[in-house]
DNA sequence: CTGTTAGCGCGTTCAC
DNA sequence: GTGAACGCGCTAACAG
């Protein structure tokens, strides 16, 4: 007793047609070997009949499928879901399905969701960032899956990758507060190694301070959690304790909940205390004040990791690292600091 | 000629363990018809020797995957992102994988989209809200495949639903509006039958304040784009306009973005005029003024419809309908209107 | 241009 | 408790 029913096959259309079950094959592909007039009243009847092809079968054959793995650490907070938008659209008109997975940051869990996903044999797998479980980076090596390495960057990625360079946006956002006379920079980020980008960014920072300003960047960690609260909360630590006269953050999101603390202790921005975002997201463009940020291209840097990504799955050669520029955006919530 | 390094199959396991196919097979799938020591035994080979099922092989014969596939209109927003959170954490370690698409709220998109991964055979589909293609319907009715349709709720769905009223959420606001003695109601959205939902709370809206306040709302829907930017281009015409004295927005975004604009004209809130959100977002809470808002469950509802979806796949009764309720906060962005 | 043969890797069935 | 057949639905390779 069959336990659902058996959708129809290509059997069931190659009878229905008159013709041998390669021909419907073949029509139902688009590769040659067919007249156009077969080909014509098998995809009528394919239609009427509404066949569709067991993929499960195509993939055993070919050994091959049309998924595209995809992991992030987390949906929350536009950035990821910014690049997963620009991958999704480009892999979709492609033909490609997206199986998606967020890690939270754990390497552990990125490592047995690839596991899973290998059994599948996808057509490539996409990583954020190039921090991984060794075993990870051993497994995907192995195997001839094309894997693209997105949002950060490096000489020595797993396949290929596409992103930025977080070291020289720290500095970016240092020379910046240098150049304006800033002396007592701080770094509202999550716990250490939580997230090697930002981490990677507050070393930045440091490799400008250390030299220029000789005073070394007091970092806030608060825990996880609501990256508003999190901004809001890490600066009123920082106020409390260290004095700084201008905040980086981890993000925009944090920069705001910052922005929001120094307004609730009547600290005026940028003249008591400078404020650093980072990404450009859309939420500044409707702030009194406009933030003092770099803008990343997430949406391009989505789109063109697919393409490279495509090109790979297609034989074609492609950059193995490609880092996409930074865009530095002066605000209004840093200036020159004139009371020195 | 390979194309490729062929992985190692349950044939190489069972030669090396010295067993037969079959009994590698039972344990693997930890099913009964192994003694334990041979079991233990194979585990061991199987490691050892890196062995990874081939799902596709396995799914051509059980006819039937460890796929779910989720249908989102966008991740924009945090509001799917928090749904579909819930759902993958649920669905992760029950073993399922996730193949993820965005509709941009086109059925037609949706309806390719389901096409294309019927053919995989997945375990289960979710579908946001209720509004669908014909054919979209019509195919999933005739597939055994279990349906969630989430986010909105209906007394006759595809298969089973999770979500909330939003025609009663927009009757809460209207409630609450009349109760403070305002009278010009007016809603920002986006384009009529672009979001189904977000028309539903229109209606609610004006289920009230037809008959109570005897006006009826003015609404206005820009285009599409930035949720913040939206809410600000939208507040400015209707300010312009028809002078309402609240206003009602289809998300908390764009209530910011609103209430943005009402301060960079000197319009006072709640006092010339109040603002009313939707979802309870996390930016609301380091906002300087606390929202009115409709706070909506959205984690919860992922998993929710996640666990009624296992259960559904385990031939578990579950019910078909589920409303989750709504939590109306009052906040500071409206106030009793004194001066009638 | 068309059809036939022979698997892809695994699980079900039914022997032993 | 264990193993040998057979088939899931489809396509590569070859024949005609």
């Amino acid at each position: 007793m069959p336990r659902r029913a058996t959708p129809t096959k290509i059997e069931d259309v190659a009878r229905r047609a008159g013709v041998s079950v390669m021909s419907v094959s073949r029509a139902i592909r688009g590769v040659e070997g067919v007249s156009e007039k077969t080909r014509a009243d098998i995809l009528k009847v394919a239609r009427q009949m509404k066949y569709m092809p067991n993929s499960a079968a195509r993939s055993l054959v070919v050994s091959n499928s049309n998924l595209i793995g995809i992991s992030l650490p987390t949906f929350a907070g536009e950035v990821f879901a910014d690049i997963l938008n620009g991958m999704r659209q480009t892999f979709d008109s492609a033909g490609y399905s997206s199986v998606i997975d967020t890690t939270e940051y754990d390497p552990d869990a990125e490592l047995s969701w690839v596991r899973r996903l290998l059994s599948w044999q996808p057509a490539a797998i996409i990583l954020t960032g190039i921090d991984h479980h060794p075993e990870t980076r051993e497994l995907l090596r192995a195997s001839p899956i094309p894997v693209l390495e997105i949002w950060d960057h490096t000489d020595d990625p797993i396949d290929i990758c596409v992103g930025i360079d977080h070291f020289r946006a720290g500095q970016m956002i240092g020379e910046h507060a240098v150049s304006l006379g800033y002396r007592r920079p701080a770094f509202v980020s999550t716990p250490l190694g939580h997230d090697k980008r930002a981490d990677a960014r507050l070393e930045g920072l440091r490799s400008v301070f250390g030299p220029a300003g000789g005073a070394d960047v007091a970092a806030s960690r608060p825990s996880l959690g609501n990256a508003f609260v999190t901004g809001f909360d890490g600066t009123a630590k920082l106020l409390d304790a260290d004095c700084p006269d201008i905040i980086c953050y981890l993000n925009d999101h944090m920069a705001f909940g910052g922005l929001m603390c120094c307004q609730a202790r009547g600290l005026s921005v940028p003249g008591d205390i400078g404020i650093v975002g980072f990404n450009g997201l859309d939420l500044a463009t409707v702030l009194p004040m406009k933030l003092t940020t770099i803008r990343t291209q997430r949406r391009l840097m989505g789109i063109t990791g697919a393409r490279h990504l495509l090109a790979r799955i297609n034989g074609v050669p492609t950059p193995e690292s490609t880092v996409l520029p930074l865009q530095f955006e002066a605000g209004q919530t840093t200036c020159d600091q004139i009371d020195l």
